[in-house]
DNA sequence: TCTTATAATGTTATATTATAACATATTAAT
DNA sequence: ATTAATATGTTATAATATAACATTATAAGA
């Protein structure tokens, strides 16, 4: 079981995570010979700097912010597609919302533990859930490619802050 | 494994399971105390009439269509919202679009098996994902309250087809 | 180095999905 | 009949996302 959730939900410190999360997409970039924009990369830190996923126009705002310039929906959008095409980030469909993937290179699933309360999004990859899901696909001759996976709940910390 | 798989990607005859889905959507609001309206029946089945999940703006067409006047969208998703408040109807998120719950009493997952290419979802409830889910939220104290499984793929009918 | 091709970004406009707020009508309860 | 509750009608607008085309930056070839 792969997970950030202790990262998420418990630990404070989060900036030498985001500083490797950067290295890596770097270096994958590199190896998949696309080209790590300025743009791309503070679109990909707005994202990252988050626990809560966030929506196109919350990135679009503090983009401008950022670079205090106006910034425009397909700006935006096609840095999120970039990234995303890349696992780097992944879009939590239930919310119309975006979160930097822990682990991009996995080919595991993705597996959503959102907090209703704080919002926060952890990601777990588990081998089990993914044969169980092969498993059945296979039974029913269904040719599974992609699968997302969200589970809406409350997490350690807001459950004790009661 | 519950599932409404060969019903939606192998049998031709749907209109037996929807008489039986107006029956038991009429007797789930009456035990409810909620009012089964002409309003909600038709958007009820509109969107049982489809195997392919259906847009709210989708369903307002057809509902126009069907009414001879103009539907506006309110209209469309307050009755959405009240059928999905009865488990009856399902949003697929990564679709913006709803369709019919096979077996809205279940109280296991849902679970969707969503075909690329002809774009029908079935349903499956598996106790075996759902307890391995359960599982990995003690393990990480997370109290899971809902989830949303889209798995996307090909189905049997699309796959031989080719 | 100049030219050309490719990739990325800027810009404007618009499509799609969803909800807020308030008015009216229908139904149920007193 | 009157009141309260529920449901629907109506208008306006918010929130999310993409299409289409112009411009700029970067890389590759001559
Ligand atoms: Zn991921
Ligand atoms: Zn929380
Ligand atoms: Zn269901
Ligand atoms: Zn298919």
């Amino acid at each position: 079981m792969l997970t950030n959730y202790s990262l998420v939900f418990q630990e404070s410190n989060r900036q030498k995570s985001i500083v490797a999360a950067i290295k890596h997409a770097e270096s994958l970039c590199m190896a998949e010979n696309q080209n790590f924009t300025a743009l791309r990369r503070l679109v990909f830190e707005i994202i990252w700097e988050n626990s809560v996923p966030l929506g196109a126009y919350e990135v679009k705002g503090i983009l401008s912010r950022k670079t205090n310039k106006s910034v425009d929906p397909p700006t935006v959008y096609r840095a999120i597609e970039f990234l995303m095409g890349l696992g780097l980030v992944t879009k939590i469909s239930s919310l119309n919302a975006f979160i930097g993937c822990p682990f991009p290179s996995s080919t595991r699933s993705n597996f959503f533990m959102i907090c209703n309360e704080c919002k926060r999004v952890a990601e777990v990859s588990s081998s089990e859930i993914d044969n169980e899901i092969k498993s059945i696909a296979g039974k029913l001759s269904f040719a599974s490619e992609r699968q997302q996976i969200e589970i809406f709940g409350t997490c350690i910390s807001c459950k004790t802050d009661k």
